[in-house]
DNA sequence: TCATCTGTTATATCTGAATTATAACACTTT
DNA sequence: AAAGTGTTATAATTCAGATATAACAGATGA
């Protein structure tokens, strides 16, 4: 696992290794079935407690990208690439919110944006 | 001043504030020289402490919005607005730049990309 | 000058989220 | 049985945000 916290990110623990497993699947760097760390394994070596790393994990669950077993541990699901572009595609919203807010507080045209937008993504032609 | 507190926005109440107030600048709703409400009377407004208002006003001073003057009161600064649009648009670029990795990374394209972008800014009427 | 606006400061408290420590319990595997 | 897993409950800590209150200080107009 490279998982690195970091306490200024502003995000908190948990997230911050939600973020890194996800990242990890997306990758294959952790391919179906695998097994994660346990959750004590993962506290110890990021020197936090095991119930932070258990509610990464639950909430890992509960997003649908690994299952766990009481007694045996956690496993990477299959991927569910619609269930992925879901969260890139969160992901994107997100930006683009963000996008929305600055240009409605700055005064800064939809068309700017639009602009910077189009001078961007034509970059890979 | 039109300034309303949401608690579902995940934003601080102090943060509500500073925002609704830059909004106002920059549409000029709020003009150069222009007084503020008092903490206290703003705070009486919004039934919130005045410390809460005074930390919103402290920090847009402290980011060069306005000015406070003891006893006086806070008035509303000559806009900067050269400055301001390059700092936002910089910002904004960089969110665009995200997207673009995103996108890149997830076979997302960029015409999905385009429409959740006309979503969005179409929102405001 | 006095009353009443302004902002300022200090102290103490409250709340909720995140995190931790600890202990006890339950399941799985060897 | 032992040693690894996860689970649950309880209590405590830390921190940011927000609050209440009181006292202080500058500005202003009657």
């Amino acid at each position: 696992m490279n998982i690195i916290i970091t306490n200024s990110s502003g995000l908190p623990i948990f997230e911050q290794i939600e973020n890194a497993i996800k990242e990890a699947i997306f990758s294959d760097e952790l391919k179906e079935g695998e097994m994660l760390p346990s959750v004590r394994s993962l506290a110890n070596e990021l020197k936090i407690s095991f119930l932070t790393v258990k509610r990464a994990y639950d909430e890992l669950e509960k997003a649908g990208f690994i299952k766990t077993v009481q007694g045996k541990g956690s496993y990477v699901l299959p991927k569910n690439l619609d269930l992925i572009k879901e969260e890139k595609l969160k992901e994107i919203q997100e930006h683009i919110e963000k996008i929305y807010e600055i240009s409605k507080l700055s005064n800064i045209s939809k068309d700017e944006v639009n602009e910077m937008f189009k001078m961007i993504f034509e970059e890979e032609l």
